[in-house]
DNA sequence: CTGTTAGCGCGTTCAT
DNA sequence: ATGAACGCGCTAACAG
């Protein structure tokens, strides 16, 4: 005797004594055969434990899985605890939800032949923030053949969704720099071409803008240097790995630690995470925000509006960054490039 | 001339002349054919453009995805920005990664028939939280044909992870009536039978116990209420529906903005978000943590503990709860009841 | 409206 | 060590 399999398709249609084409109308194409049949055949699957067609079958046969890949740059035990990452989700989760897609989360960091494996599934991909290595890339289906939409980097020749960095971190800085600091300082996440989490010689070499965004939020920061008459190649530089308060913590330590008369008095972050860190570490310290020390973030994630004081931050909209490239991956919209705009947020931690 | 098709394996045997079953040995079998010729035919696959085996027939034939499911009871906009979530599924992801597992993305809150549709293609499901309507489990494939585990609630039949909710707000709130309280109170979260988002009357249906844990967190509450001299039914309860600062604010608004002589002085919350927005709230209408109110939460997230005050709360790990549902659906431990030990935090909300 | 048939791309016998 | 043949469960043509 046959160990028991699960009932199939054509298991009810001989059940039935109908054609298995019948069955599988009955569940996809309503139209394609009498009301009364159909409920009587689906009444009867319910019955004899057939829960419908099998995926795995199903997506061989039509090559569609109703499956989105999100592709993560960092490892998801991250990105599932990053604010922005987490928020991107959402929002790529949102719509895929309200068309009948799945989410299959996948990392650039996984194993090159697992992502590769499980890829082939996805109907489609949604890529973010630049893989560490850019094979990952070639490993991806062909161009073309299935949608692929990048977000918060360029990838040749695919549709991309970002924001307005550069514009959004000069108008940050400006800010600021309305109130003329005496020591300002920059910290940086993932810039530096080598990983760093410390001080950024002024010899280190950095990404290149077309890899990293912070890039481009440097250079905003740097335009505003310079109207101000600051020379930034004399703004102290901090770069951070990754965005989480264990790995800010000892950078942030460090600069808080500097000896009052080198200690900066203003401290453009890359990231609220980051800024949070330096608020933070501060109370611990005594040292009084704005007062003694001035910050900026980015990014403008709900932890950083919610407590006090409130951050000075430039706010992103992740998770419609989200809604747009899982609409773009969906072809409900078209694959063009996107730019978002972002909104200065004056809290209080640099009024 | 026919579309341009994928390559696939069989192609790619008839372009190197030989037999498929033999390009399939080089990619799963290595032990089957010559070294020599194994490199020889992978790395021809390289170059003529074949990714490897395609994953939907590979599960059509294999029976096996690779891919694990995690459905959760809430919507999936909601969890992945719920930090409590988010660790469970950090948890889950590492050991799913580090297996050459994957992860699908399923919430109880979707359309039926897409959680059944897409959720024949997982080897195993990871099921977080009583789903609204019971219907879903039976949805899920018949018990006993693939793995099915259970976070936070109790399934019949099925292998569960739990943590020690009882004693653990025995505990914590045995902590806070050392200092007696003049005006005890408890903030809940999803415990009433039907939604609420305000005070609980004091003849108003809860859930059942075997329906959600806060209920198991109540009993700790007042078992420790009963020890001390207080009748649990005197205290004031108020309850929530969703774990977010939005949803929580307007209640706890109503809470904080009471006469004097009748604002509790003690909040025993059932989550750090709502003790979270306790504090928040307290700091914008001047009542000072724990002079004239003190607060406690539960669940230990990363963001009670970096701010001041830091909050006096349960920790629980729910990365290793992620972790051990994880092993357990895979296989790599036995698959039976497991209740994780939580640790009592004292911080400076409850001192 | 219903049934027949031919694969989707692959892994695995069982031969050789 | 290698190849031929079968079928995993289903859907899309087409035929009736």
């Amino acid at each position: 005797m046959p160990t028991s399999r699960r009932t199939t398709l054509k298991d009810l249609a001989r059940e039935l004594g109908v054609s298995t084409a019948t069955v599988s109308n009955a569940f996809n194409r309503p139209d394609q055969l009498s009301p009364k049949l159909r409920e009587h055949i689906l009444s009867e699957a319910r019955r004899l434990g057939y829960r419908g067609p099998d995926a795995k079958a199903r997506s061989l046969r039509t090559g569609r899985s109703r499956i989105i890949a999100v592709v993560l740059a960092e490892s998801l035990t991250y990105s599932l605890n990053d604010a922005v990452a987490s928020e991107l989700l959402s929002g790529v989760a949102e719509v895929l939800d309200a068309h009948g897609h799945t989410l299959l989360l996948l990392s650039g960091r996984q194993h090159e032949a697992q992502v590769n494996g499980s890829s082939s599934i996805a109907d489609g991909f949604i890529v973010y923030g630049l893989m560490p290595s850019l094979m990952l890339l070639e490993e991806l289906p062909l161009p073309g053949q299935r949608p692929l939409v990048a977000v918060d980097f360029d990838l040749e020749g695919q549709p991309t969704v970002h924001v307005d960095d550069e514009p959004a971190c000069y108008a940050i800085a400006r800010h600021a720099l309305k109130t003329p600091p005496r020591r300002p300082a920059v910290i940086n996440l993932r810039l530096t071409k080598h990983p760093c989490n410390a001080r950024i010689a002024s010899d280190q070499e950095l990404l290149p803008a077309d890899r990293t965004i912070t890039r481009a939020r440097l250079a905003g920061f740097h335009q505003a240097f310079a109207e101000h008459a600051i020379d930034p190649a004399s703004v102290p530089m901090w770069n951070i790995e990754e965005n989480t308060h264990e790995v800010c913590a000892p950078v942030v330590a460090e600069i808080l630690d500097l000896p009052d008369e080198e200690r900066p008095d203003l401290l453009l972050c890359m990231s609220d995470r980051i800024a949070l860190t330096v608020v933070t570490l501060a109370e611990q310290r005594g040292l009084r925000i704005p007062e003694d020390l001035r910050v900026t973030g980015f990014d403008g994630i709900a932890e950083g509006q919610y407590r006090a004081p409130r951050l000075t931050t430039v706010r992103q909209d992740s998770v419609e960054k989200g809604r747009i490239a899982a609409r773009m991956v969906l072809g409900l919209e078209p694959a063009e490039p996107r730019l978002l705009r972002t909104e200065l947020l004056i809290g209080d931690s640099c009024p």
